[in-house]
DNA sequence: ATAATAACGAGA
DNA sequence: CTCGTTATTATC
């Protein structure tokens, strides 16, 4: 039933007239009277009989087009399971809107079948409660011979990764392995995608691969038609258009392709026999779904592999605390190169500190620029080679932190950040509103806070005063460049945003670090590694002059991570510190936001399991408060259950004012 | 939203 | 005890 109400969310059986008998398939979108009203639905399946006394009758089949495919109504509810919601919103994300002409022009030739994905294990929610058995096979496991002698596939670029080869010859014999993958500094990590595809197709298996904008789809989509030739996969984007986006679906789900490449909205295509999906760069937070129940792509594509036995590949430059979680449950084989590989591969890469020592160059000086920053963007232009300089964009949070140390300021009681209400104020705790009166840093006992503000954009403009004569590019949020080319050239780009340059970047200069590393985020040090990560991954190596400058104090541990090219290290440090505060991933936390009474009202009804821990409320937005709860991971199926079914007596009994539930939100604040 | 149903209270 | 009205709850 396509309503959004919790107490709703629930299967209705309706009778079938004999005039729709034929096209009222599972997976069909219909309307039925519901409640003296034509609504919207979907016919998840025939059956003989119904427990229920009087039945109506269904109004009509929307179209005969099963659009709802088995695998994807059982993903589909698994995701609502998880993350406290509806089956009916989970499908509004699943499935376009239909648009008529794109379904004539699709359908008159292919109809959709039902295969059903081989294996299937019991749903159990996030795929990383248990530790199920995956992996990527060992090589001497997997010596024996292939089933139907199929053909094998170059592993190429995949050589460079001791277990690379046996994960894509996993991926040919339609084994699940699973994988977290830290791609090389100057990885092509698009061919790598292709040719993991290409292994899971040459086995007679479909694919899903999920990236996080429109720039990394367009380098994915070129490198795929490379590999596997036109026509062979689709593109599902919602920047496409409703049109070309409901096309390439109807492909997918009619079994034109095997292989759908997209942003988020691709999580759910889909594909028949899948085998294999796959996420670039999962700690963009592009991947998380903006709408309820606000999923995660990464969560979605695990859960998928988790239900029907599919082999999943997590990569990006930078590691995740959520997929060091992978690794550590066993649930997923780590893919990384050696550390000698990694050096060989790797840029010079050196930290500057943060007090601007400035160079002696007037040039440096009106750039405010460190010294080293300016001589080795010099240098790099001197013998012909671009330069990349990274800004963070405008508008990040900014922060309190420790005025001595720099050290984030965290609530001594649940480790919340701390903020200032005014300059002058007490800080305050912005999950369990305690004030912190007597605040002193844990790190060197200091007392005194301070907020940082930095200025990002004029540092930009300045730079191209800095070395006149110089070309200078500008790639940001207005215009975003896919590439530059290789000679002398200034390249000013946004985080997420650096144009990759033919044969790398002779510097990449990391400024503005401090904004980055300080942000009132649980992620700010992995979400700075990540962008520093990437950014440095478009440098030559060290040995062909590549070098890559880090305006930021060298003890700290990302910086240290960025240093030693070492994410899994700083992952699992992340990790472990998420363990003792009490943060996700570690455990599971969902997070209760709106008017006051409605947040208290909906926990009172909440029958939480006995361990759960409820923090707050904190101030939100527009007179809204918010109410953190909190429980162990092996809890968190109970706690969405809890949280649903307490909203489902709200709206039940129709309370007025809404209250919007996050399982595992992006910012905790 | 709206219809069935339970709950309630006044008058016989 | 019945009828008429109102709160409650389920919605095939």
């Amino acid at each position: 039933m396509d309503v959004p109400l919790p107490h709703l969310d629930r299967p209705f059986d309706y009778l079938v007239p004999e005039a729709l008998d034929a096209d009222a398939r599972p997976g069909v979108r219909v309307k039925v009277r519901f409640a003296g009203q034509l609504v919207d639905g979907w016919l998840l399946e025939r059956a003989e009989s119904s427990e229920h006394p009087k039945l109506a009758y269904l109004e009509k089949v929307v179209s005969p087009v099963p659009v709802l495919s088995p695998e994807v109504a059982r993903l589909a509810r698994a995701v609502a399971d998880r993350y406290a919601g509806s089956l009916a919103d989970v499908l509004r994300l699943a499935v376009p809107p239909r648009h008529a002409r794109a379904e004539k022009a699709v359908t008159t030739d292919t109809p959709p079948t039902d295969e059903p994905a081989p294996g299937g294990t019991e749903p159990d929610g996030s795929p990383a409660d248990g530790t199920a058995p995956g992996g990527v096979p060992s090589e001497a496991a997997d010596a024996g011979a292939r089933p139907g002698g199929r053909a094998e596939v170059d592993p190429r670029g995949w050589r460079d990764y001791p277990a690379g080869p046996a994960l894509l010859r996993a991926l040919t014999d339609g084994r699940p392995a699973r994988a977290v993958w830290s791609a090389l500094p100057g990885e092509d990590w698009a061919d790598r995608y292709a040719d993991a595809v290409a292994a899971t197709v040459a086995g007679g298996r479909g694919a899903v691969v999920v990236v996080a904008d429109a720039r990394d789809l367009d380098r994915l989509d070129a490198a795929l038609t490379a590999v596997l030739g036109a026509g062979r996969h689709v593109r599902l984007a919602a920047a496409d258009g409703p049109a070309r986006r409901y096309r390439a679906f109807l492909t997918a789900r009619t079994g034109g392709v095997d292989v759908v490449i997209g942003t988020r909205a691709a999580m759910f295509a889909p594909v028949r026999r899948l085998g294999l999906v796959a996420i670039w760069d999962d700690g963009d937070d592009l991947h998380a779904e903006p709408r309820a129940p606000y999923p995660h792509a990464r969560d979605v594509l695990l859960t998928r592999a988790q239900l029907g036995d599919i082999a999943a590949v997590v990569g990006g430059y930078a590691r995740t605390a959520e997929a060091q979680l992978l690794v550590e449950t066993g649930w997923a084989r780590e893919v990384v190169a050696d550390r000698a590989v990694v050096r060989a591969r790797t840029p010079a890469l050196a930290p500057t500190g943060d007090d601007p020592q400035l160079a002696r160059d007037p040039g440096a000086a009106s750039a405010r620029l460190p010294s080293l920053a300016w001589t080795t963007a010099r240098d790099a232009l001197r013998v012909d080679l671009p330069v990349l300089v990274q800004v963070p964009r405008r508008g990040y949070v900014p922060s309190v932190a420790c005025a001595d140390c720099r050290a984030p300021a965290r609530c001594p009681h649940c480790a919340g950040p701390l903020a200032l209400p005014s300059a002058q104020g007490t800080p305050a705790c912005r999950w369990c509103g305690r004030v912190a009166a007597a605040y002193a840093c844990p790190e060197c006992g200091g007392r005194r806070l301070r907020a940082s503000v930095t200025g990002a954009r004029r540092t930009a403009e300045e730079l191209g005063r800095a070395f006149p004569g110089v070309p200078v590019r500008t790639s940001g949020r207005e215009e975003v460049l896919a590439t530059v080319p290789g000679g002398a050239g200034l390249v000013i780009a946004t985080p997420g945003a650096e144009p990759v340059a033919e044969g790398g970047y002779g510097a990449v200069l990391l400024l503005d670090s401090w904004a980055l590393l300080t942000r009132a985020d649980l992620r700010a040090g992995e979400e700075a590694l990540r962008r520093w990560m990437a950014a440095a991954a478009l440098a030559r190596p060290g040995t062909a002059g590549g070098r890559v400058v880090v305006v930021a104090d060298g003890a700290l541990a990302p910086v240290q991570a960025l240093l030693r090219w070492d994410s899994a290290w700083f992952a699992a440090r992340e990790l472990a510190e998420r363990r003792e505060l009490g943060f996700p991933p570690a455990v599971r936390m969902a997070s209760v936001t709106g008017a006051a009474e409605a947040v208290a009202d909906l926990l009172a009804g909440a029958r939480l399991p006995g361990d759960a821990e409820v923090l707050g409320p904190v101030p939100a937005d527009e007179g809204r408060e918010r109410m953190l709860v909190r429980v162990p991971r092996s809890r968190a199926a109970a706690m969405a259950e809890a949280l649903h079914a307490a909203a489902g007596q709200r709206s039940a009994r129709k309370a007025a004012d809404p209250v919007r539930l996050q399982v595992d939100p992006l910012t905790l604040f």
